[in-house]
DNA sequence: TTGTGTGCAAAAGCTTTGCATGTTG
DNA sequence: CAACATGCAAAGCTTTTGCACACAA
């Protein structure tokens, strides 16, 4: 944040900060810093978009870690309440989790042909979210846009 | 549609109507119609919003119909195909159904505390559809807006 | 009569839980 | 050292599949 003069932030930097945030939502809920919390975090933050958990397994396995499904899941459940990743349902019964610390707040496009999925984002889904929330008396914490189409045949059409 | 001093359908004609549509639908992809199928279709438009498809099988069963779950599942997709019904996955990993013949779209607003859904209506989704479709070139054909926060305590937070 | 649809039960797939062991605070 | 977290495996829950029988076309 200091550095003006880089457009991204490199990497490292970035799962320094978020393991700092981390920490802090552990002290502040009385919860313990194990290793495999921590690996588990940064192993995230090195991958690329949307995962699901048995895949995010396999990955800490072959990285030669050791650690359980059950952890993996106790862990995700830590970061969702965090805000440090988001966890989505995309039509299918699976969830899919993205990282979402530095992110700009986006929606997802979903091709029902390929799987592909896209973000976008609409300043208008907060302009919405205002309206009802007042009107129906509700306090919105967070949302979820999906939209589902396909994507002009511009892929292979490989069915997930 | 003929009778123009009446404002809500009643319920027999929407039920004439929907297995119209369904049956047209089995004809057209040439599947067979079963009164399984029917009867389905059937209870479902007599319910209530929101339902799963475990809660629609133990209720065939109440009713003393003789379906198996396969055979619900399987309606259950018909219905979705041919648009009689919407599937939501309201971030929890089950899927819930409602009808949606004779009404107009909406949206959802889901209360975390006592998992009430809402209903609502805004025009400015339907125009983020259309910018969004235009610019990443896809072809929208459906979408799922879900609002989550809490209902101001107007509930009496029995959490789900 | 032919093949699709059904019921039933078993299997599959994702997630949670129980228990003994390990480790943090 | 006490409580919590972990690994492992078993159980839970929703959904899908396999198979023999039923029945729509």
């Amino acid at each position: 944040m200091e550095d003006t003069t880089a457009t991204y932030q490199k990497s490292e930097d970035v799962i320094k900060e978020v393991k700092k945030i981390f920490e802090r939502h552990l002290e502040e809920n009385h919860l313990r810093k194990t290793p495999e919390r921590f690996a588990i975090l940064e192993e995230i933050y090195k991958r690329t978009d949307h995962f699901d958990a048995e895949a995010l397994y396999i990955h800490m396995k072959n990285q030669n870690y050791r650690v359980s499904r059950a952890t993996v899941y106790n862990t995700l459940d830590l970061l969702v309440n965090c805000d440090l990743i988001t966890k989505h349902q995309f039509g299918k019964n699976l969830a899919q989790y993205e990282k979402s610390y530095g992110y700009k707040q986006h929606d997802h496009l979903i091709c029902m042909d390929c799987g592909k999925v896209l973000e976008f984002c609409d300043p208008r889904i907060q302009q919405i979210k205002n309206t009802i929330g007042e009107i129906l008396k509700f306090r919105i914490t967070h949302h979820s846009l999906n939209l589902y189409g396909t994507c002009d045949g511009s892929c292979g059409h490989k069915p997930e």
